[in-house]
DNA sequence: GTCGACATGTAACCAGTTACATGATTAA
DNA sequence: TTAATCATGTAACTGGTTACATGTCGAC
């Protein structure tokens, strides 16, 4: 045999199960399920077939080794970090290159071609879009003030505070420039 | 010949395609991509070749007409919407219902796991970011002073500077926090 | 005579989703 | 006995992307 050879760059979400991979030894793809949502749930969230996937290829690749086990319950593949896994975990976090997609928003392009059609559709829309903001903002501040079980990573968390509440300044001054072209 | 029967929902990329359609009529494949870019491109950017695939999707949908003409360079095809186009792009518009998936972004999630691995890692990582985020800004702030040929959309431009100054603040906020952790 | 802007595509790939299939074990 | 939770996947599809192929025309 020869020392593997990572074929190519990983994924984000391939890395972002790495990283999870990394915390602690021993996960099968269901616990992994369930940490990915609280941990990262509300910026990163692959399909559940997905998930397994991803996990069979880290595993080819030589990133992670797997152990099937059966104790009372059906059985499930234990999933560890191999080194080569915990070097290309570091070499990723290390790296701050980063490549800066435009945020391909479906509300904001809506928006744009509704007020050309008419100002109170694009109204309507903002109302719709902000109380969806606003839900969000307050279960986040339930989740900044709780910390839950899984202790949410705050620095993230308040990334996505901080967005919330500029997009609703936003709305309540787009609602009133859209009144006043509509009024 | 039957009244074409539209086979399922459009994807946004293509209901941005015929939002751009709607603005005007007999414009090329070419046309539109430089249009895309200038209207909506921090939003929303789709390859080239996607483009013209869209285009001719729409045409055997029956929501928009090709007419290829020839006058002085190399031919090219000139697209109008029909009733139909404009009927799907007007229920699209007034539509307020939205899907808010998670926002996948891979500095978001490579931040995280780089916590753990060391908050001077993480740190250079927001330095990072908030250097491209700040540029960003600043081209966007040009644009919002110029208006530039094609005119922006004010509306959706400010959403981006709002959050990019909200980002801003959150990226020297995590910064100072990060640098009490590691010093 | 060659470079850049105009103009349209094809083929192969990629990362991911949805819907479905399967089965064990535990609690009501 | 039936529902919920545990646990792992397959097949087909979707909505793109990258790299490549092809050719016209005007300006220098």
């Amino acid at each position: 045999v020869w020392t593997s050879t990572r074929r190519k760059a990983l994924s984000t979400t391939e890395y972002a199960v790495l990283g999870l991979l990394g915390a602690r030894d021993d996960q099968s793809g269901y616990d992994l399920l369930k940490r990915l949502d609280r941990a990262v749930g509300y910026m990163w969230a692959p399909a559940k077939s997905g998930l397994y996937a991803v996990l069979g290829r880290l595993e080819e690749d030589g990133l992670a080794t797997v152990r099937r086990v059966r104790e009372r319950g059906p059985s499930k593949e234990l999933y560890r970090l191999t080194g080569a896994g915990r070097d290309a975990l570091a070499a990723w976090v290390s790296d701050p290159t980063l490549e800066l997609r435009p945020p391909r928003d479906p509300f904001l392009l809506k928006l744009h071609f509704a007020r050309r059609a008419s100002p109170a559709a694009a109204a309507s829309l903002v109302r719709a879009y902000r109380a969806r903001v606003a839900a969000l903002l307050a279960e986040w501040e339930e989740q900044e003030r709780e910390g839950a079980d899984e202790p949410v990573d705050l620095i993230t968390l308040r990334f996505a505070l901080a967005r919330a509440r500029a997009t609703l300044g936003w709305c309540d001054e787009t609602l009133e420039t859209l009144e006043a072209a509509s009024g």
